[in-house]
RNA sequence: GCUCGCGUAGCUCAGUAGGUAGAGCGCAUCCUUGGUAAGGAUGAGGUCACCGGUUCGAAUCCGGUCGUGAGCUCCA
């Protein structure tokens, strides 16, 4: 007999060869019924998978995200087999699931379009209907080779050569006549799957590789039930409308022009939201005890060699000539920041030293990856760069961590942290650099009780770091803040300070950013708020409605006190009438309506309407002015907004 | 960069048997002075992204360029 452990701790006796979905059933019926797939120690395996050992247990279900995995892939085993039923001639490359549904790299005899799509769908929903099982089979590599060679499916004999020399063993699963080289593991069968939805099609890679001859990805998604998948496509909907780009252009925050590619232009009111984000970040950056800087945007090729951009990053820089001299536009802010820490001697005393700079950088990006401002030429990065002593390395990481939580809480954004350490090839530093550069990384985090992710070899070429990942409206997580160690550059550009004893001592650079840039951060935030954006952050903070022309000296008095008290406030002067004024300023999304009629104007009072909510009812203008003013100096969420 | 799609007034879009362009919104002027999400009239506004080709004639067909959208990393 083996025994199982089950997540709650409770054991159970078992017969060897016994199935999850045996143990499953013996539970209770609904749980056999919603099980996907278990787990064996950790090893995810199908429900008839006989165990054969002791172990820790635990049943997959829709809930897991594995358990979301595993029935995508199966469904993507339904869109492939659909789409080989469509077109017997297709050539199957690669099918897994995603973050949100699952795909399949397809070479269609005649490359098909947006209008096939609808096809493949009710084709996938007659596979489903024959409740087709989901057979595993092992094979040596001389059978799969023969067996994917009758079916021709050619891209499959690369892969079974792969995996043959990997010396894993081949499996494939069958399906009704159709069967797929697969790991698995699979659902029993395709009864669970309820509900699909084809996608889109677009271009993809031979194994993702651009040397490689172009196929086309069919991405789709499934569900248990029908009203999941309308969940879905709701959301999908509701996302489209908080697209930034398009919110962009509505609320005139921002443009791109031809003549810009990637260049974002910044409108007045888009400039509103930039000016706000930079007096919260200066605040709590002099706070904490930076130093703001300002460093060139185009400098002497020579310096890039020496930091090692021009081997590195070459690619990805602009150059320019200046007289007779070869030059490069910023790509990044660091080697700047070296030049002003070199610039003078400095003492032990000074140290930990903070730069900062809001520092406006230019990156050479492949066209076909720009996107709107979460993926632009030009932006700017609220950098900064710690020169300190190798002592002072995990204090000051703890630190930047609770600078990033402060600020990020300032907005009611969930973040993640994930760790990445040294690249396998293009790396510049010693190893056992390295290695002291990411146990302090560890340290920190450990101090401060995060959880992380670890990316090995994501690092920078310079050194390990720590980035934030902030989830956004879309689902989409988006890389914000970086914290990076950087043992090497204050070695390339000879920094040193003077110890106690009276030494030269090579300091430790620590890059930092939190928005990352203000461009993609901007990006986000307009998402993040559907472009409902709270009082502090508000291109118009207010606007004045006089009911009639009647009342538009009274309304433009409204408006001066709102000015005088610092807060931005518009006048509607247009001869409409006040509904019409309402509308066009709730599509403005401007978060105080403040109307003024012939009663309001006698007694001093503005009507108040709150964007979103209607008639608050009248109220003293001073106290509208006192509650806008204590809104804005608090920057407060409103978290009555987001919603 | 690559594949496919798209590019008509400030915005959203119509405009296929190729015959020199339209709507709504916005804007301007006038009328209306109206209490919480669109009052009415008149008018201005476009070398149909750009370059070239086919044609008697091109927004429309063909080629190229530029821009833009989706995708191109996530194990069979």
């Amino acid at each position: 007999m083996f025994t199982l452990t089950f997540p709650d701790g409770a054991v159970r006796q078992v017969s060897p060869g016994t199935t999850p979905l045996e143990v499953a059933k013996e539970i209770s019926p609904s749980l056999a019924k919603a099980a996907l797939a278990a787990e064996l120690n950790g090893e995810l395996v199908s429900l008839v998978h006989p165990i054969q050992a002791s172990a820790a247990f635990r049943l997959i279900t829709w809930q897991d995200e594995v358990g979301k995995a595993v029935f995508w892939h199966s469904s993507a085993h339904v869109l492939a087999q659909a789409v080989k039923e469509l077109w017997p001639d297709a050539l199957l490359d690669d099918g897994p699931p995603t973050e949100a549904g699952f795909y399949y790299d397809i070479k269609f005899p005649q490359p098909i379009g947006e209008e096939d799509l609808p096809r493949i769908e009710v084709k996938m929903r007659e596979v489903l209907k024959r409740k087709e099982r989901l057979v595993r089979r092992e094979m040596d590599g001389g059978e799969a080779t023969a067996f994917f060679t009758a079916r021709g499916e050619r891209f499959k004999l690369d892969l079974i050569q792969v995996i043959a020399a990997r010396g894993e063993a081949i499996t494939v699963y069958e399906q009704g006549a159709w069967a797929d080289l697969c790991r698995g593991p699979h659902l029993l069968d395709t009864a669970k799957i309820k509900a699909v939805k084809v996608l889109s099609v677009a271009g993809a890679y031979l194994r993702g590789d651009e040397k490689n001859e172009q196929l086309q990805r069919v991405r789709a998604i499934s569900f248990p039930t029908q009203e999941e998948l309308d969940q879905y496509l709701f959301m999908i909907e509701e996302a489209k409308k908080r697209d930034h780009r398009k919110l962009g252009k509505e609320l005139e925050l921002f443009s791109f022009h031809d003549v810009g590619p990637g260049f974002p232009f910044w409108h007045p009111n888009g400039a509103v939201i930039w000016d706000e984000l930079v007096r919260f970040w200066r605040d709590l950056h002099r706070a904490a005890g930076y130093q703001e800087i300002r460093t060139p945007m185009i400098l002497s090729e020579s310096l890039w060699h020496q930091s090692g951009h021009w081997e590195h990053y070459r690619e990805n820089m602009y150059f320019t000539r200046i007289d007779d001299g070869d030059f490069a536009v910023k790509p990044m802010n660091c080697p700047g920041h070296l030049t002003v820490y070199g610039a003078q001697p400095h003492s032990y005393k000074e140290l930990p030293l903070k730069l900062a700079e809001m520092g406006q950088v230019h990156r050479h990006e492949k066209s076909g990856v720009l996107h709107g401002l979460f993926r632009v030429r030009m932006f700017t990065q609220d950098d900064a760069h710690i020169f300190c002593t190798p002592q002072q390395i995990e204090d000051e990481i703890v630190k930047v961590i609770q600078l990033v939580d402060r600020i990020y809480s300032t907005f009611g954004f969930s973040y993640e942290m994930e760790l990445s350490t040294r690249p396998e090839e293009k790396y510049i530093g010693s190893l056992e650099i390295w290695e002291q550069a990411e146990d302090a990384l560890k340290q920190a985090l450990g101090r401060v009780g995060a959880a992380f992710k670890l990316n090995p070899g994501d690092g920078a070429f310079y050194g390990p770091k720590i980035d934030f990942h902030i989830k956004d409206s879309l689902g989409r997580r988006w890389q914000c803040a970086t914290v990076q160690l950087d043992f090497s550059m204050p070695e390339r550009f000879g920094l040193d300070y003077t110890a106690e004893d009276g030494t030269r001592k090579r300091p430790v650079m620590i890059h930092r950013a939190i928005f990352g840039s203000f461009e993609r951060f901007i990006g986000i935030l307009i998402e993040h708020f559907a472009g409902n954006l709270p009082t502090w952050l508000s291109p118009v903070q207010a606007i004045v409605l006089p009911i009639t022309e009647g009342q538009m000296e009274a309304a433009r008095a409204v408006q001066e006190r709102l000015l005088a008290g610092g807060i931005r406030a518009q006048l509607e002067t247009r001869s409409e009438k006040i509904g019409y004024k309402i509308r066009a300023a709730e599509t403005r999304k401007i978060p105080w309506i403040l109307v003024v009629g012939a009663r309001e104007a006698e007694q001093g009072l503005v009507a108040v309407r709150r964007h979103g909510k209607g008639d608050l009812g009248a109220k003293p203008v001073d106290e509208v002015v006192k509650e806008l003013q204590a809104l804005s100096m608090a920057r407060s969420l409103e978290a009555e907004t987001l919603a």
